[in-house]
DNA sequence: GCGATCAGCT
DNA sequence: CACAGCTGATCGC
């Protein structure tokens, strides 16, 4: 421990840094932060840092330093090792994921790292294309040593189509209901641009709640959104406040449908099995067809995946697939695209939750195990677990141990089955310096 | 009273 | 189980 004195850290909060990155604003990236955090500057992008106040009031905001996206920022730090200045360069880059949301590009001594915090790889959009090259231009032919990855849907059962795709589906369900209310789930951040095209498409506004309207007024967006709930049949609510009884109690009222946009479906309630009446079943829009990104009609109700088409699991709530995250497919193209000599996941627990080497080692730029650089360690917190040796005293099993060591078999589609793992930590990374 | 952590819920 | 939260209880300072 003593040896290892921090250069930087990346969505984690603890001291032993010199410089603090943030990837977005999400709760559990900014675990460990709060008003009165102040253990050195914190480095986020613009739109992050036009947020920040709201999430975190009376913070000293001259600790914000903003980058640049697409930029090279230089940053001089103190060499824990040498004792002498060091130069970090980072480079901020769209992740697609929620508003602000980054990933970071770093370049220093310790070879060149990529965070990509929380993202979504939708290779067709415009923003990906410029993201992409972005993060090709910024490397040149120089080899990526190492990525930390949003592992989220790093399995092969998670597919689901583009937003683009999931948003159409969400106006379809709404144009199908012209006399229900509407009530959609959304978060703190995210999701802006499926209420966009909503109100777009069907030429209303959307409800959202107090707090929610005055983060949309700091993104720029002024005129689509109102707390005013007799301008319009569709609100935008918290995702914790919609659920079967509040449905059920709304529709005592008016006829209201609810819309769960996720990756994942909307089955929680199921699971705990508190009613048994609401069996999935196929909607009238379960059967549509879906263009993957390869031009290949796909029928995703018919995937094994967890996430397909929009289904209804309640008399009244539909799930829809609208995800910030990367399915498995884009995860997989990333990873092929970049070809780093190491990566790591970010997101510890998950149900389905696998080292992404289990699925991707043979993507990897072809280095003999030996000679891959040792000079990054992720450090997990104080219960000292971490990701490369994943062991967790008292927890350990051996088919974690198993599945772990075999990594280079997935690429070849063995089918493994579910392992619950570490409890998730955190979802930071700390970056050290340990070399011989 | 404040921050950190956790249980329980959606 | 979970996406990303929210609320409330408890503990230490």
């Amino acid at each position: 421990m003593n040896m290892d004195r921090g250069l930087i850290s990346v969505d984690r909060w603890a001291d032993g840094s010199q410089a603090y990155f943030l990837t977005h604003l999400h709760a559990d990236h900014t675990n460990g932060l709060s008003s009165s955090w102040k253990k050195g500057p914190l480095f986020c992008s613009h739109i992050t840092a036009t947020i920040f106040p709201i999430k975190f009031p009376n913070f000293n905001l001259s600790l914000l330093r903003v980058l640049e996206i697409g930029r090279w920022h230089s940053i001089s730090l103190v060499s824990p090792l040498t004792r002498s200045e060091t130069i970090v360069n980072v480079m901020a880059i769209d992740a697609h994921h929620c508003p602000g949301a980054v990933m970071f590009l770093f370049r220093g001594d310790f070879g060149n790292m990529l965070y990509t915090g929380d993202f979504r790889w939708e290779s067709n959009s415009e923003r990906a294309v410029i993201g992409r090259s972005m993060l090709l231009g910024a490397l040149k032919n120089d080899k990526l040593d190492i990525i930390y990855m949003d592992n989220t849907y790093c399995h092969p059962s998670y597919t689901f189509p583009s937003r683009e795709v999931a948003a159409k589906e969400v106006v379809d369900i709404i144009a199908a209901h012209p006399e229900h209310d509407v009530v959609i789930a959304i978060d703190t951040l995210g999701k802006e641009e499926l209420l966009l095209h909503i109100a777009k498409t069907l030429d209303i506004k959307i409800w959202v709640w107090p707090e929610r309207l005055q983060i949309m007024h700091l993104l720029g967006l002024n005129d689509i959104f109102t707390t005013r709930t007799s301008l319009t049949r569709v609100r935008a609510v918290p995702r914790y406040s919609l659920s079967s009884s509040t449905l059920e109690e709304l529709n005592i009222l008016r006829p209201t449908i609810g819309i769960m946009p996720s990756g994942l479906p909307w089955m929680m309630e199921a699971y705990k099995g508190k009613k048994a009446t609401w069996l999935p079943q196929p909607s009238q829009y379960s059967g549509s067809k879906l263009s993957t990104k390869d031009g290949i009609e796909t029928n995703h109700s018919e995937l094994n995946g967890i996430s397909s088409g929009p289904k209804r699991y309640h008399q009244y709530i539909y799930s829809v697939p609208y995800s910030d995250h990367s399915c498995f497919s884009e995860i997989k193209e990333f990873v092929s695209l970049l070809q780093p000599v190491n990566l790591k996941g970010i997101v510890l627990k998950s149900p389905l939750y696998i080292d992404p080497l289990y699925h991707f080692g043979c993507l990897l730029e072809a280095v003999q195990p030996s000679e891959r650089r040792q000079k990054f360690r992720r450090i997990d917190s104080e219960s000292g677990d971490s990701v490369q040796t994943s062991t967790v005293a008292g927890k350990g099993n051996s088919t974690k141990n198993r599945i772990r060591r075999r990594a280079h078999p997935g690429c070849l589609g063995i089918r493994i089955r579910r392992v619950s793992l570490l409890r998730r930590s955190q979802s930071g990374a700390k970056i050290v310096e340990t070399d011989v």
